[in-house]
DNA sequence: GCATAAGCGGAGGCAGCCTCCGTATATTTA
DNA sequence: TAAATATACGGAGGCTGCCTCCGCTTATGC
């Protein structure tokens, strides 16, 4: 790729990961072009469909996140696994705007960003697995659960990190005496 | 207001209900007109904007959603209280592809449709307050916790009623042994 | 039946999407 | 270093959907 290629393939990204921020998902291509400060042809050559400049913007916040995933500490089991849960919070409340798109990644197989989830799944799932082992968690609980209540309540209280917080612990801690 | 205009006031409706639920909240207002047999003009007199049209639909779902608030039973408050819950769910999955718009209602208070959202506050703030009074949740538990995360669940899992179910239960038992 | 207030509908201006292709520039080669 | 060429740039233009405006139509009251 030559050089003036890869430049504003970068500043695309950048652009468009902020527009997607303030504006949604729907954001004009033409102004994340402007910004760029590039035409839209240019636009369209690197990203050929909205689809395509989304993912690639995911395709970075998953890599932060796998990072993450990487740094954490395994002391307690139980705790490690809430750890895990709130920085998963915080990512997904990073990426805001996209919050949608990443839910689609996650639960749809033919998501191209699927097999990057796939890398935070088996995170999800070593922690699960030991957490049951020490009995920290019931045993029937899945990764899956997991993933699907983590995105719920990043979205559901996208701009407010408290409240996922204590969304998260009543998950936790159940909410019948 | 004249016969001709509340027909096609109500049909209107109807086709932007159907419309949205297969195709979210930016199907074309255009073909919602031809599908209820009017002209744009029509739609934009009854609607000056895209987001009215969306408020008129969810009205009416709200009106279902709190004649089912009515019809509940109040035998143990637990029970009562995870019925109610999960009528909502059902309700909000039914409203498939308004949720975004359902739970910024729910959650900005400057929304039109947060005085209906009141009425069915209400009905959580009371069975929660009786579920409380028998000890069957912990005492720390809001009405907007309940809120936001039935948002959360519906949203999070849309299209699979039996997992809504499932992260419920989870919620409401908890997840640490 | 007529007058008129109320309602209808689509033409048209505008914005954003995406494509296409003539122009410009990085890179390679001699 | 200068020519050759592969690669990339960018914006004009066609298209679709949004929304407004206003001349035409029709229900309703007298």
């Amino acid at each position: 790729m030559r050089a003036d290629a890869r430049r504003n393939y970068e500043r695309l990204l950048t652009e468009a990961g902020a527009a997607f921020g303030e504006k949604g998902t729907e954001a004009s291509l033409e102004d994340i072009a402007k910004a760029a400060g590039v035409g839209v042809g240019t636009l369209y050559r690197h990203f050929p469909t909205r689809q395509d400049l989304i993912l690639a913007v995911l395709r970075d916040r998953f890599e932060a996140m796998a990072a993450t995933a990487r740094d954490l500490t395994f002391d307690d089991p139980g705790r490690a696994l809430r750890a895990w849960l709130l920085a998963q919070l915080h990512h997904i409340t990073a990426t805001r705007g996209l919050t949608a798109e990443l839910a689609v990644a996650v639960n749809n197989p033919e998501s191209p960003l699927h097999g990057q989830c796939e890398a935070l799944f088996s995170v999800s799932a070593d922690l699960l697995a030991k957490a049951k082992e020490t009995g920290a968690v019931r045993p029937d609980l899945t990764q899956p659960d997991l993933a699907t209540i983590v995105h719920g309540i990043a979205w559901s209280c996208e701009s407010d990190p408290v409240r996922q917080e204590r969304l998260l612990d009543l998950f936790l801690e159940g909410v019948l005496v």
